[in-house]
RNA sequence: GGGCUUGUAGCUCAGUUGGUCAGAGCGUUCGGUUUACAUCCGAAAGGUCCCUGGUUCGAGCCCAGGCAGGCCCACCA
């Protein structure tokens, strides 16, 4: 044996020996009880960060501490196609090639987004090997394969039939740059100035910072409690405004603050997600001034056409030129919700979407957690769980991009004369009423060079995969990437009728950080109640994020993000994955010191070399491997202290299992740390050394390498690569029989 | 504004139902290498367990209030 452990030699040979045995293939026919994990599925086309890696190293630890208690162990691979953000990155991608989305037509759009990701989906693959993790690769799935997109879109007619699906207009946050909707989770609050105007409407004054959206009125409104416009409430006043005489009804809401500008709104359902609301609660009219293109509509009168700022220039000097402009405050300073990656300005629109019902689908997935189905670690995140699940709404399910699983429906032309269709012909894009189009273009080249359709809320169409026939053309919005997401541990074990599915489901834990609770865990437990009846997993363990050294959040922009990649190469993936583990105790999050990692780095070592002391002082005492092998303890000890450590090994195996069943991974590693190094090291290995009688000296080394071979099934989990590697070892001495540490049982004490 | 969460040694953190609970790793200081490992061994220094009250025979641990962080959700036009 080398004088040190060398990981970069060891590792990739340990990969190979797991691979050639196809170690972690699990076997429906074992009789063995199954042990489920399905792995969160990390973007296709993006790299491993520490997030990634303490993922791995703690569902790693539990699949591999169950399939050596007995257990039929399956951990299934994944990856995501993260609809939006793959997009983004792609099209930075086409950037760089003078190119955009709006070059292409939609299904040619598709297969250069998917040989894209299929062009970089190996990375990731490779490095989630190279962490070890010992998942079933033969089960592997991506989330737009076919198997994927059939499940899916089945789960889409099911809901279709249920009558769990609408379309509807609704105020969504939708970006003009890139074209598409955002969900409220990709949205953040940035603190701008803008001016404040104060705009006459007859006798009562408004305050606004998107004067440009008056055109888009359709009542005013007052707190129902402000006394000074008491009277007014119910009344309908007449003004005149930058398009001639108009009236408005006011309405009273406590929604409004009265200690707010002057304490009077203006409600513009069509453009203010709260204004909509007020719409609702008093029957008013939609009224959309701005278009999906970004500019004034037609109901904006003479704008028609402008740009929203332009308009909102022409208004405010129109508004100046009537003397109707009280006063302008530039001083004013309030947040507007930006996109979070690239901080463009997200407007809000009335646009018809698809949506889900999710009364049912919730009262289901808030009785599984309450009634204990499934258990939240920590605790004290059900009640994030339990609070987003009361006060959810109704979701809506469809995106405007192209990387995604289509919503399968289709319009027929004939119909629904106005859908808005745009499509590339010779190389350009050309828009319009479908109905117009048609009196120039053929169906089919229409149909060919789709980009993208808006079909009015009302519109009739036909759910199902494939086309009905001529005279249909395709929905082009996607799912949300949740929506395939939230079905994942029923796409990869193959729902409804595969052997994997009967076998496997439900899964024993899901295990990710606790900030999807909500975006993806919610999801998954109703999809996997509403199709079958029980919820896709029994316990839910949320870990804690990972910090950078400062203990901040890690982000590109403060340049504090920790490669684990580093760590791998430098001190070794064992001691990466020890690291991390060894900060997860109450799934809080963490600072990750490198310290750590360098800690087990040298832990790693250190068992190296109790191993290698142990078969140099066998040696010079001329044990036979026969010998050592057929020891047992209690056989032949004359010395208390061969008793004592391998009572405190069974103590230790009964704390490990104790402390793992609970989700301690940091206190079962520890132990383990302990007694390999304080107790068998330090104290037992300088006890045996030291004895001068052959026999007791003889009988020490031979429960030594008992207790050596012992503590590397019980550290496996955690450390698999040096553990793996020294049992290579043992073999190769003939003290072990299995060649497979991975695959050898637990020690039963 | 609503909610969750944290405050223990220089740093990162354990401390599970209140009774050897004042700990670990790293760092610091001192001392060690004739049979493994300097990625080592031994030893030491270092804490008002955020503050103030309370419950208790007894409180990092329970309760109340305060101070200071972190995060999530909602956002006043």
């Amino acid at each position: 044996m080398d004088k040190r452990y060398e990981h970069k030699i060891k590792e990739p040979e340990v990969l190979k020996k797991w691979a050639d045995a196809e170690a972690f293939k699990a076997d429906i026919d074992s009789g063995k009880k199954p042990y489920t994990i399905i792995l969160p599925p990390p973007n296709a086309s993006g790299k491993m960060h520490v997030g990634n890696a303490l993922m791995i190293a703690i569902e790693d630890l539990l699949i591999r501490w169950k399939r050596m208690k007995g257990y039929e162990a399956l951990w299934v691979p994944g990856t995501d196609h993260a609809g939006f953000e793959s997009q983004t990155t792609f099209e930075r991608e086409l950037k760089k090639q003078g190119k955009s989305r709006f070059d292409y037509d939609r299904d040619t759009f598709y297969k250069m987004m998917m040989e894209f990701v299929l062009n970089n989906k190996n990375l990731i693959e490779e490095q989630f090997k190279s962490m070890g993790a010992s998942v079933d690769w033969s089960r592997y799935t991506f989330t737009l394969e076919e198997r994927s997109i059939n499940t899916v879109i089945s789960t889409f007619e099911k809901m279709v039939k249920d009558g769990l699906i609408y379309r509807s207009d609704y105020v969504v946050n939708y970006s003009f740059k890139y074209g598409t909707t955002f969900s409220d989770a990709e949205i953040v609050m940035k603190e701008r100035t803008d001016p404040l105007y104060y705009i006459k409407y007859g006798p009562l004054t408004v305050a606004t910072v998107r004067p440009e959206t008056k055109l888009g009125d359709t009542a005013l409104a007052v707190n129902p409690a402000d006394l000074r416009y008491k009277d007014y409430i119910g009344k309908e006043i007449s003004f005149d405004d930058v398009t001639g005489k108009n009236k408005l009804k006011v309405i009273g809401d406590s929604y409004v603050d009265p200690a707010f500008g002057t304490g009077v709104l203006k409600v513009t359902p069509a453009h203010d997600k709260n204004d909509y609301e007020i719409g609702i609660r008093h029957g008013l009219e939609v009224k959309q001034v701005i278009g999906i293109d970004g500019k004034m509509t037609s109901l904006a009168g003479k704008y028609e056409g402008m740009k929203v700022l332009d308009a909102r220039k022409q208004v405010v000097e129109d508004l100046e030129k009537m003397g109707v402009m009280e006063k302008i405050d530039t001083t004013y300073v309030h947040p507007v919700p930006v996109d979070y990656r690239s901080e463009d300005y997200i407007e809000q629109l009335v646009l018809p979407n698809w949506f889900i019902k999710v009364d049912s689908l919730k009262k289901a997935g808030l009785e599984a957690v309450q009634k204990g189905h499934v258990k939240i670690f920590p605790k004290w995140q059900e009640i994030t769980y339990t609070r987003w699940m009361e006060n959810m709404r109704d979701w809506a399910i469809s995106r405007q991009i192209v990387w995604g699983i289509r919503v399968p429906a289709w319009y027929s032309v004939d119909e629904n004369p106005n859908l808005f269709v745009t499509f590339i012909k010779g190389g350009k894009a050309v828009s319009g009423k479908v109905s117009h189009l048609l009196s120039k273009y053929e169906l089919g080249e229409i149909s060919s060079g789709l980009q993208s359709l808006f079909a009015p809320n009302k519109a009739k169409y036909v759910v199902q995969k494939d086309s009905p026939g001529a005279g249909f053309l395709p929905e082009t919005d996607t799912f949300d990437t949740w929506f395939s997401s939230g079905q994942w541990p029923l796409i990869t074990l193959g729902y409804p009728d595969s052997r994997d599915y009967k076998h496997f489901y439900p899964t024993d834990v899901l295990e990710t950080g606790w900030e999807i609770i909500t975006r993806w865990v919610s999801r998954m437990i109703m999809f996997g109640i509403y199709l079958t009846g029980k919820p896709p997993f029994k316990e839910v363990y949320l870990h804690g994020r990972v910090m950078a050294l400062d203990g901040k959040k890690m982000s590109k922009s403060l340049g504090n993000v920790i490669n684990p990649e580093e760590y791998q190469t430098e001190f070794g993936t064992d001691a990466l994955r020890m690291g991390l583990i060894s900060g997860t105790a109450n799934g809080k999050d963490f600072a990750f010191p490198k310290d750590k990692v360098l800690a087990y780095r040298n832990f790693s070592n250190k068992i190296w070399n109790m191993v290698r002391f142990l078969f140099l002082l066998a040696e010079e005492e001329n044990l036979s491997s026969e010998e050592m092998k057929s020891y047992r303890p209690g056989d032949s000890e004359k010395d208390s202290t061969d008793l004592e450590m391998y009572d405190d090994f069974k103590e230790l195996v009964k704390s490990v299992d104790k402390s793992l069943s609970k989700y301690r991974f940091s206190d079962a590693g520890d132990a383990i740390y302990h007694y390999m190094w304080d107790k068998l090291a330090s104290t037992y290995i300088e006890d045996v050394k030291s004895r001068e009688n052959p026999e007791l000296k003889k009988v020490g080394l031979k429960n030594l390498s008992y207790l050596l071979i012992n503590c590397l099934k019980v550290l496996h989990p955690f450390m698999p690569f040096v553990t793996e590697t020294i049992w290579g070892e043992f073999l190769e001495k003939g003290l072990v029989e299995k060649p497979l540490l991975a695959k050898t049982e637990w020690p039963g004490v």
